[in-house]
DNA sequence: ACAATATTTGCATGCGAAGTCAATTGAATT
DNA sequence: AATTCAATTGACTTCGCATGCAAATATTGT
């Protein structure tokens, strides 16, 4: 009955390679086919699968009728040729075993779907060969890019002279002005310490996040600043990888070189800060937060443990998510708008590893 | 050196898109840009960009250094349309906020990097729209799929009837033969059991996972028979969600249900062993390992964290995750091998969260 | 009824790179 | 030097779909 009449279509038999068996090799339905099928053109086909075209109610049910009796999907890669939209998304992160990032891409990942967009992923395991991955990044076309990764101005730079929209998550630059979604980090760490010290810790310390973050330069300047603005003595700072075992090294180190405890530590993520918590209870026997307050960043799902239960600044990385993929259609549909810059603010958590008072913000 | 310059003028190729002097709005360099700036053909171009293809070292050179100056990028969009190769892996994750499968996406993310091709991202975030999402896995064009996502029989069948090389990650089929990496759940559930009876454990509870997943069934079931094959009461089980407040509430459930502690209860993963330890040790006051044993699955980072120190089985990530990938490019090269299955075996985690005897097995 | 407009529909073209095939070159052999 | 053979190279076509334009059809007004 429904004669594979996919096969009539052909033009020349192919060269003597390697047939194997009966199946037909790797020829796809095409929109030809469909048009066969439905005794229409296959422009009519294509208009029947674009929302707006101009097209008969009787051919869209016949044309949708053959395109289901025939299993037909658009190519997608096809189209993105010729309209010059991949319809596709860069997401460029850093570390997904951060905590943190899985959930930045999980709600990046839902937002560009709700906007007919996909994600492509692209990780950065070591510093070293991001010029490459970028130059991945321009071969699949992609409409635009978020990311959360450290880069270099100049590999930003590269992103405005290719005209590829793009938005900075969490980071951004100052001597210029670039599309960012980013959390107030010094304000919020800033606010840490005066709560902090209200609270009557005298003796700080930090556990910062690596030189080249920008967002873990700002969490430990605004806390530093604030602290010399309280006219409390210098903290001591020591440098982590924003990692768990940074945290419990951290601790380790500070205490070695203090000879004591501080009264608090601030350190630059909620993994260190984790790794800290765990060490001072753990293994160094300290009270936290009796003896030793710690304070976090961000607000991943483990601080909120019983365990840690951590004293932290949550960022709004729903919101921030959302903002960034708004940003970046908005960016893809008009590429011509002046840079913008979105500050969120952390939502500072009172949680039991520091000892703070009463007060109400 | 090549003396035929003389009649070497262009006759019929296309114009050259880039216009001298002004920047026109979309057009990107093509391979046709750098042939007329190189003085050579477009398909000369394009063999220089593949790496195995014929081209004195001269013309690559200069074809080189054209494609430099201008900047060019091969256009992956349009490779893909002529070769049927789009090097896009899907990856269908269910739910990246869970601690395991960040990782499981970071490993498949790096192995096939290396393997040349790209990860488009599909996370299913209600199990509502799965076959709108799996429609456009069509679309895409993707070469094979990974699917570490909870799929209905039907949905797996699709894919064969497209013929697009998958692979399941931590689930297979027991009606069919596909090709899946999964891990022995049963074998370790069973082994888990042993070693915590013969520790002295009488009575156990189950926190399980949810009934839509095999691995969650057969992590629990491969417990509960090895419970009745030693004669042991018939365990309590609930069945909790995979995520932290699941386990916490299967512990307040159990409790509730028993009048009291088990001896031991056996989570379905970590987390919600993470979530059961807390609400032990912090709300109902139970010791743990103490007066109560606990144990979940996967080897989570957290687990390893010095207040849970889990005891666990840890599923070997990077093992499974590169055997995906092997298995995923060696099917994309030849799709009609037979389907395998790659079981691998859990690693028993002797952490603090149960009581075990010194037995070394 | 016919003209004037609005709506559908098909034809032909092009997106950008890769592969086919034949022409050309260069090297190797006799 | 003549011939053979392998290595280069270019013209042309192809992948599947979208779209400008013209032709065909349907709708409306008079």
């Amino acid at each position: 009955m429904s004669g594979r009449s996919a096969n009539m279509v052909t033009k020349k038999t192919k060269a003597p390679s390697i047939i194997i068996g009966q199946t037909e090799p790797n020829r796809n339905v095409t929109s030809y086919d469909v048009a066969e099928r439905a005794g229409v053109s296959q422009s009519a086909v294509s208009r029947c699968f674009k929302p707006g075209a101009s097209a008969s109610a009787a051919m869209r049910t016949r044309v949708m009728k053959a395109a289901r009796d025939l299993n037909y999907t658009p190519n997608a890669i096809a189209r993105s040729l010729i309209t010059r939209r991949s319809n596709l998304v860069a997401v460029l992160i850093s570390n997904l075993t951060n905590l943190y990032y899985p959930e930045v891409l999980s709600e990046l990942s839902q937002q560009f779907v709700k906007m007919g967009m996909r994600v492509l992923l692209f990780t950065l395991p070591h510093e070293a060969d991001v010029d490459t991955m970028i130059a991945q990044v321009w071969e699949y076309q992609v409409d635009g890019v978020v990311a959360a990764a450290r880069l270099t101005p100049q590999q930003v730079a590269e992103f405005e002279r290719r005209r590829i929209p793009f938005v900075l998550y969490n980071r951004s630059l100052h001597d210029r002005a670039v599309n960012a979604v980013v959390c107030d980090q010094i304000a919020g760490a800033r606010a840490l310490v005066s709560r902090l010290a209200a609270a009557g810790h005298k003796r700080f310390a930090i556990i910062g996040g690596p030189e080249d973050s920008v967002v873990g330069q700002e969490r430990t300047r605004g806390a530093k600043e604030r602290i010399a603005d309280l006219g409390l003595r210098e903290p001591l700072i020591v440098l982590g990888n924003y990692d768990y075992e940074s945290g419990a090294r951290g601790l380790r180190e500070i205490v070695r070189q203090l000879g004591r405890a501080p009264d608090a530590i601030i350190c630059g993520n909620d993994l260190m800060a984790i790794g800290c918590v765990d060490v001072a209870r753990h293994e160094l026997g300290l009270d936290v937060p009796g003896k030793l307050s710690v304070a976090g960043f961000d607000g991943v799902e483990p601080s909120t443990w019983l365990s840690y239960n951590l004293t932290t600044l949550r960022q709004p990385v729903q919101k921030m998510a959302q903002a960034a993929a708004e940003m970046l259609t908005s960016l893809i549909g008009n590429p011509n708008v002046a840079a913008e810059k979105r500050v969120f603010s952390a939502q500072f958590i009172d949680g039991g590893t520091s000892r703070l008072g009463k007060e109400t913000p």
